[in-house]
DNA sequence: TAAAATGCCTTAGTGCACTAGTGCACTGCG
DNA sequence: CGCAGTGCACTAGTGCACTAAGGCATTTTA
């Protein structure tokens, strides 16, 4: 597992998607397998708080449930459905993206018209759209 | 022209936005037209700055010249390729964040792949791949 | 039951994006 | 020349995301 502070994306982030591939590939079974807080913590020289909120991450989406006291247990039961659709994301996304850049828009730009998209998606979605 | 600063899309970019929709729409011809920084500040009740920053925008996609003591000028060369090839990022975007919505995946997850893509994307593009 | 390990909560510090305020330099026009 | 209007640079304040630090509650285990 390796970790790089300098990226622009945040540490949390990369934990979390790390820890996601490794649950998918099934690194990590379904019962407990997941490392402490602490441990993980040391071993990638960040702050316990750090792992913590990747974890909470992965709590929120449902593919792993934590227990005081206890630790973190992979629930994993549907993870093959949202997998796949969130597969089709990564590859849908990558393959817009390098079009607007190939056509000479900037970073910044398509930066700008994702925040817009999503945007408008989302009120479009309050109105009853879906 | 109207501004929602209650939006979590910065006010500049909804001014450049709109801006830029009525440039495209030949509002604005090739040539003086564009309303003065104070002016269109207390216009839209926003600091001079605020307008400054969109313009400063429009100034970096090259379809406007500005002129220190003149005013600002609409260039409009080439906007027609460049705003196809938006068009054509702003569907894209839609369709994709649509279909990830439909898919059951949450915006926050949407926003943070969206980031990841574009950190390995560009990343890709400095080793020489274009 | 006592100790150790675990997840969780609260607080604080840092950096960055956004906006506002103020003054300066330049241009146009009488 | 002088005045009004223009864009621009510098500074400050605010809010938010990210990370760190420390202490607390709970569970396990011997």
């Amino acid at each position: 597992m390796l970790i790089d502070p300098k990226s622009p994306i945040p540490v949390y982030q990369q934990i979390a998607t790390q820890l996601r591939r490794r649950i998918s590939k099934g690194i990590y079974q379904s019962g407990e397998s997941l490392p402490s807080l602490r441990v993980l913590a040391v071993e990638l020289g960040v702050n316990p708080n750090t792992i913590h909120r990747a974890y909470e991450e992965l709590t929120r989406e449902g593919i792993v449930e934590s227990r005081r006291g206890a630790g973190l247990f992979v629930t994993a039961s549907e993870p093959a459905a949202t997998g796949r659709a969130e597969l089709r994301l990564e590859h849908s996304l990558d393959r817009t993206i390098q079009r607007a850049l190939t056509d000479g828009i900037s970073p910044e730009r398509i930066r700008v018209m994702f925040r817009e998209a999503m945007h408008n998606r989302l009120e479009k979605s309050m109105k009853g759209d879906a």
